[in-house]
DNA sequence: CCATGTGAAGGTTTTCACAGCT
DNA sequence: AGCTGTGAAAACCTTCACATGG
């Protein structure tokens, strides 16, 4: 295990932590809101609120970033919107396919929010014979043996699964083998892919189910409270 | 702050960590599809495997719940997803509203993992005219000025948010002003919420973009690694 | 004998609080 | 004078490794 290939203990181009890079998109959003709103600069504060964490939290993020702000002012929005941009990689578009063009298929190819931040759906797969040759969003569905030749027409490494839970794992592996090494997946089912590849996950139900935990939580204490005047809440 | 309410030191029943939460509704999905192939019981390690996480890690949080296993043998199927979806509170079905009825609104109001997992949709509302007495997923769409009469009639205490991104927050308020005490969003906003109402957020491109900042930094070592042989890979 | 359940160790993340720069 | 950037402390989460009990 090396150390840093040539950058310095201080310079910023190894080693962040996991949790910020989940926050990082978050204050990019909120900074390209204050730049709509043609707020050219923001103290930690503001961006934090924009984004919903706390300012202390924000300034630990950033600094791993490097030091973009200024002492005594603040953050110049367009700069520090770039320099986020430039870490995350999305200086430039992705190009992304979507596998499984059913109900959710077609609302992530409708979805305006993907091509504005840096993805360029260039591909709608579905293997169902009724879907080939209908158009999603002004791109032709082409069928999923097509795969591969698309991955690499297009040099793809981002691939969206939404199709049913039982077809998952299958279509990961065809994505895999085709070349692809970043993969989203709405599909609720656990996904088994080679080191190097990453997966990162959406399940509705989870989600919910967690709200349901926690709204469970908040009518038993509802029900205790009948002699205890204490209301703590909880929230994220 | 107390401490207890009533509860030894060890029994079951306060201070489930937040990140065991969220990995409770992946490992009741886990037992269901065990119990679906007519596995009856399995070790920490099976069942592990089948939710995506390490054994250890499936015993802690097994342990905050209480002791549901059987040392030497295993868990039995049935016996540990009941105790789970009660812990999580699913077993009796929670009603839900979904607010903004586009794609989006309606891939969700369509997906059966919803109401297969202890949720049943009670209404679709949108403010938009030309939604009002269309039937999505069997429901009809209904307009948005009826959200705290149908709150109020169905004790919805769990609501969705589908709708564009600056109309979240006054969906929000309109929400929570109706009595609602959860809510998923899946438009890309902050939203702000008093204490007491919990949020929990689902962001396609924010996803995107975590993937697009690893792949980014594959890419950047693959470059590097022209005289340096080690490939690390990155996995979730 | 075997797999669970769990203290204790090791990491990671958050928060604090203030030194340092503008 | 004020806000960033950051060590150090506290909280939280994961992993280890083994005592415990069926």
């Amino acid at each position: 295990m090396h150390t840093g290939e040539g950058s310095s203990a201080h310079d910023p181009h190894r080693d962040i932590p996991e949790a910020t890079v989940a926050r990082l998109p978050v204050y990019l959003r909120a900074l390209t809101s204050l730049a709509e709103r043609n707020i050219a600069s923001c103290s930690s504060e503001e961006l934090a609120t924009a984004a919903g964490v706390n300012s202390a939290k924000l300034r630990k993020d950033l600094s791993y970033l490097g030091s973009y702000g200024t002492r005594g002012v603040g953050y110049d929005v367009d700069y520090l919107s770039y320099q986020i941009a430039r870490e995350i990689g999305v200086t430039h578009d992705w190009p992304v396919i979507i596998v499984g063009i059913g109900n959710l298929g077609q609302a992530l190819a409708n979805f305006s929010g993907f091509s504005s931040r840096g993805f360029r759906t260039v591909a709608l797969l579905d293997a169902a014979e009724p879907m080939q040759g209908r158009t999603v969003a002004g791109i032709a569905v082409r069928p999923f043996a097509d795969l591969a030749e698309i991955v690499t027409a297009e040099q793809v490494s981002i691939g969206v699964i939404s199709v049913p839970a039982a077809a998952a794992q299958d279509v990961a592996d065809a994505m895999v083998e085709a070349g692809i090494s970043s993969i989203l997946n709405f599909a609720p089912a656990v996904l088994n892919v080679p080191d190097g590849v990453d997966v990162r996950k959406v399940d509705l139900s989870i989600e919910l189910q967690i709200l349901a935990y926690h709204e469970s939580r908040k009518a038993a204490e509802a029900e205790e409270s009948v002699d205890d005047g204490s209301g703590e809440g909880v929230s994220a």
